[in-house]
DNA sequence: AAATACAATGTAAAGGATTACATTCAGTTC
DNA sequence: GAACTGAATGTAATCCTTTACATTGTATTT
């Protein structure tokens, strides 16, 4: 590999004359540059990022962290957060942690290395304490999910509305006993779309009973699945299921399909996300479209002004009710 | 951010014996090597990965590129690579080319700038003599789709067989008027599975006509939808379609749903990949399943065989035909 | 013509780590 | 006790780039 040394003993100049060719040309006298970059081609002279990187104390790569790629959910996300990045010049590490600590430790020594400059999380799991010490040291950006602490930014929708609507709109269609497809508390997403759909079913006098409610332990198709089916089982007559994500919701349909269940006449279903899928489902699928790309592109502006010491407010964006054929 | 310096300073030692406490451990005595742990420990440090990339001339960076991560199937693959390469101590760059030449050349540059230590890639579009110059000078390995060239290295299937089986398996059920669902034939893929599909019809001594074949122009849920409009219209009586990958199978079926043709009474299909989707679609969907995430691990122990200056061999590996609802 | 200004270029230090080579010193041998 | 050995540690060069500062030389001013 050729090296600015290289480059400058061909062109006949000092290295700082390369240097300027490469980041400040105007400062060099058109000759010079001419024959500098006729050198570069030569050799086909590409500057080590290495060394820039260590001489400007940069760099220029973004943590993406999110629990597991494969929830459709994340993808549009990363999407948008690639593009974005790129426009800016930066590139993203894609570190999936699947919920384990261990996992987002490895991650966070990126940051501490300097590898990168700075990271998205996407991903609920992880110990809020640690989080919170990271991003004092650390531009940190949080994308959907999030927590409320000191340089904590986060860019995220109305998850408490959204659900309201949507159970709102459940009910409006005559819905009476609706059930509630949730994963842990533990995430504040969860705990606002359960007020959410709370808040719907006491506008409506509705008091929900126990059994309307189903906590999957992972956001997957399975656990969807494996939901509905437990609902069924408890044979409390609901007519409608809100799922808190489209995953689920999928399963769950799956599961309807299977049994024979006409949707959207016996059993109504809405999900969450608006991800690709749901428009192929067999009936497609209710749902509440999250501006994914956008929150995406999103992170990544905040992220990088922080990088630049800006500061950055957060932002809630709109969401969607998406109505389809499944209710 | 504390540097070696700092540690070196505070533990009352040169920086080779924090170095070497860091590399080399046994070669440094055990009380100065505790004396430079605490160090360590009081000041936080982390050894800057810029110093020492630059030092060692090394990356611990892959390349996995990708046309769109949208499609499904990359996914349990980018799983696959991203579990391998940790294991390795190597992180992935993800990198969506969207079929864009110019794109790609973006992430080349990692490379040519050693931000990048090797490449995984997995996209067929890139121009064929760019992949053949840059694997003369990087560590390259192809993944699922490849040419055949010198240093470039290919894990994948056999299309050909998988193809031919799958039609055989829905000529042997009795259909003897099956549509083929392909994408460009600037594929490998794409060539070898119309071989295979060909190969079986032949076999049974039946001729396919103009209008059993469609060519989608992009691997996506719509693409298929598109297809399977486009077929049916032709009114060519066709009871059975393949499909050369899960995305276009779904995207097929929904169609079909939509159209209330029955699945697989008076229509069968089948997809190509086993994507985690083809389980929850109603029916169920009849695919070869591809080894994804073993397809993924095996490339990252190539690629990094290929950057430790090893030889490797190209590797085929084993489909299986899932038999499901859809036929 | 001397003094000054400024554009163009060069020299060398810096950034953080690793490591070949040099040095120190305690222990062994005769 | 002199000579030697080898373990432990230190010194300084190196990786590649950027940039503050120094230098050169030409053009402008008085």
């Amino acid at each position: 590999m050729p090296t600015i040394q290289d480059v400058a003993r061909r062109a006949g100049v000092s290295v700082a004359t390369v240097s300027r060719v490469l980041n400040n040309p105007s400062s060099v006298a058109e000759l010079t540059r001419e024959k500098v970059k006729q050198a570069i081609r030569e050799l086909d002279y590409s500057p080590s990022s290495l060394g820039r990187n260590l001489r400007n104390a940069e760099s220029r790569m973004l943590l993406v962290l999110l629990p597991k790629i494969s929830n459709q959910f994340y993808l549009k996300i990363v999407e948008g957060i690639e593009e974005k990045a790129l426009e800016h010049g930066y590139h993203i590490l894609l570190c999936q942690t699947h919920s384990k600590m261990e996992r987002a430790k490895v991650y966070f020594d990126l940051l501490k290395n300097q590898l990168a400059a700075g990271a998205i999380t996407m991903d609920p799991t992880i110990d809020h304490q640690i989080l919170i010490d990271m991003a004092k040291r650390f531009p940190f950006v949080q994308c959907s999910e999030y927590i409320k602490a000191e340089n904590l930014s986060y860019v995220t929708i109305d998850s408490e509305l959204a659900a309201y609507q949507v159970t709102k709109y459940l009910l409006k269609q005559g819905h009476q006993r609706i059930g509630l497809i949730n994963v842990s508390e533990y995430f504040l997403y969860a705990r606002d779309r359960r007020k959410g759909y709370l808040r719907a079913l006491k506008e409506f006098h509705i008091e929900p009973e126990k059994d309307w409610f189903y906590s999957a332990d992972t956001v997957s198709l399975e656990s969807g699945q494996q939901a509905m089916r437990s609902l069924l089982n408890k044979k409390k007559g609901l007519t409608a299921v809100f799922a808190v994500s489209d995953m689920l919701a999928i399963g769950a349909l799956k599961e309807l399909n299977t049994r024979k269940i006409d949707v959207p006449n016996e059993m109504a279903i809405v999900g969450f996300d608006k991800i690709e899928f749901t428009n192929m489902t067999y009936p497609s699928l209710t749902t509440v479209a999250q501006p994914m790309y956008k929150m995406g592109e999103i992170s990544v502006d905040m992220l990088i002004r922080k990088i630049q010491g800006e500061e950055v407010e957060d932002i809630i964006l709109d969401h969607e009710l998406i109505l389809r054929e499944s209710t």
